[in-house]
DNA sequence: GTAATGACGCGCC
DNA sequence: CGGCGCGCCATTA
């Protein structure tokens, strides 16, 4: 655990229910621009029983970073359709469900 | 020291 | 939509 993972963490922390955010975007959230595989790495050291909405964490592209059918793939699509996200072959519309700008700066309080 | 490996991203073709 | 290449950076071999 370090400042970086730390504020990675609280960026991640900060996604509304029922909403998805990018590896990338987490990263620039968490004042770390360009190191969406650092929130990657991150995402696999959180610790036991710290509560944390992982799942709510996708590529750029809307795809779950998960293997198809392995463990964590069903584990974060199943807690996804859980709260109302559309979970389609692996896959999360985030024109619908992603934090654009706006609504990023409308929900996380920050500038644009 | 170099090389390989990821819960990644973007530009190009 | 699919594949490639390169950038990114902490770890590991």
């Amino acid at each position: 655990m370090n400042d970086a993972h730390a504020r990675i963490f609280a960026a991640i922390a900060a996604i509304p229910r029922g909403r998805v955010a990018s590896y990338g975007a987490i990263a620039a959230r968490a004042g770390l621009p360009g190191r969406a595989r650092l929130v990657g790495r991150a995402l696999g050291e959180v610790p036991d029983g710290m509560e944390l909405p992982w799942y709510r964490v996708l590529r750029s592209s809307g795809q779950i970073a998960f293997p198809p059918g392995s463990r964590g793939f069903r584990e974060q699509s199943k807690r996804l359709k859980a709260e109302g996200v559309d979970v389609r072959n692996g896959r999360v519309p985030m024109s619908a469900f992603g934090l654009d700008a706006d609504l990023d700066r409308a929900l996380w309080g920050m500038p644009g």
